[in-house]
DNA sequence: ATAGTGTAGTTGTCTATACAACTTCTACAA
DNA sequence: TTGTAGAAGTTGTATAGACAACTACACTAT
């Protein structure tokens, strides 16, 4: 595999990685200066400093101002797990993707939704219940509480072509999110609407997304866990 | 909140996030060349593009040589979960972390194994069953099939003071990993070793660690549903 | 009409330099 | 012995300029 053609940063950061991964230069031990390394390689300052940038932002190593550069401690041992569109994710998978919705409502807020969503005890907020589909399968209940303030029309929307999560980031711009995964069993109904059954556990995604002062919209995902299972990978 | 102090670049960053988040520039909006934001916050282009190519890493704005930077769709903003190692995390949570192994031996590879480690059928593969402790209470199963070739002297580790986790990480530098998270229900010994009922629902993860040519190990962590979840946090 | 060419605009990379901010160590003075 | 001052080394940020690689579009010749 020649690298030769790539941008020299690359190459500089191609060598430090093989440095690490291959045990030469361990956890705790300190990564050439970056004059060093640039008289190593022959190029500016500025290119060796935005290869170790780089590497220290995935964090492979740590750097301290006036100190200088060393191998981190644990990397982040184990990466991370994209949680993602129900409807992107099958489309992805070549897989036909259909939903049918069971609740579209208006409901009284209670103490939970109070606390979630930030509204006054007993405000209408909007319900929706929809089951997703991969190929006529159901991989997905979604259990949506939506904060008026955000998407006033949230009720006029057809589902059916638009998926809740894309018709919220259009019209309330995402700030932030919050997320859990936990394990649980299914309720009655919401077994019976899955078509599994009260013993078979799940995956349960909570996810809080925020726009602006308002939290716009709690969610949760119940993922039949014989047929879903979140996956990840991690390469130096 | 006076930014002024910032450096130029986060500035620049600060204004672009601004007006993604408050919805003055939408998904698949183009945002302003590298020359135009040059002249507009009077700096070099070397700054603009340091910001721009941040927040292009960040999967908020899509860059296209020779075309230009438009704002991303939104599928990327779905946020991430950490994967930890259990010793860090529960030290983290300021609580005391105990362990007790059940198993420590050798084991004969069967098909699963030899898929999973790439060793030959037959070959003798270390084998390490532990239960992680949060201040007394199990939180963690870890069943571990280790590949002698990446750790020979894996069964002499007291794992007491050392997590197969850390000890691996030292005695095999990591290169890649794999991961899946699903939900199952635990098997008769295994609910006896965390101390749950058989129908107690359980995360499962299980990660795969590549070190140079081997798979070191192969772990299987199975969490109680009732006493952990997994979470995660993503903001602009 | 179509294919090819050229040009302007945009991002990607790199250089050489400069100064600021911070850490670490040494030398000197109290 | 202790404390302070300073020098050397390191990373953080920023500049002005240059060329390369690529895209999109208008224009020309067939």
């Amino acid at each position: 595999m020649s690298t030769s053609h790539l941008p020299a940063f690359e190459q500089i950061k191609t060598f430090i990685k093989a440095q690490i991964t291959s045990g030469v230069w361990q956890s705790g031990d300190t990564v050439p200066s970056e004059s060093a390394l640039q008289q190593q390689f022959g190029v500016s300052r500025m290119t060796v400093n935005r290869a170790v940038k780089e590497l220290a932002a995935e964090g492979l190593v740590t750097r301290l101002r006036g100190s200088g550069t060393v191998v981190a401690q644990w990397h982040r041992i184990s990466s991370m797990l994209a949680v993602r569109d129900i409807h992107e994710e099958v489309i992805e998978r070549g897989h036909a993707h259909t939903c049918r919705v069971l609740r579209l409502e208006v409901v009284v807020a209670d103490a939970a939704l109070v606390q979630a969503l930030g509204v006054p005890l007993g405000a209408a907020v909007f319900h929706s219940l929809i089951v997703h589909m991969e190929d006529g399968v159901a991989i997905q209940l979604e259990d949506r509480h939506v904060n008026p303030a955000s998407a006033p029309d949230y009720l006029t929307v057809n589902f059916q072509t638009t998926t809740p999560t894309q018709y919220l980031f259009a019209c309330a711009p995402l700030t932030e999110a919050r997320y859990s995964v936990e394990a649980a069993l299914p309720s009655a109904p919401e077994a019976k609407s899955l078509g599994i059954g009260r013993n078979e556990p799940c995956l349960v995604v909570t996810r809080c997304t925020v726009s602006g002062a308002h939290v716009a919209s709690r969610a949760r995902l119940v993922y039949p866990g014989m047929r879903y299972s979140l996956s990840g990978n991690f390469a130096l």
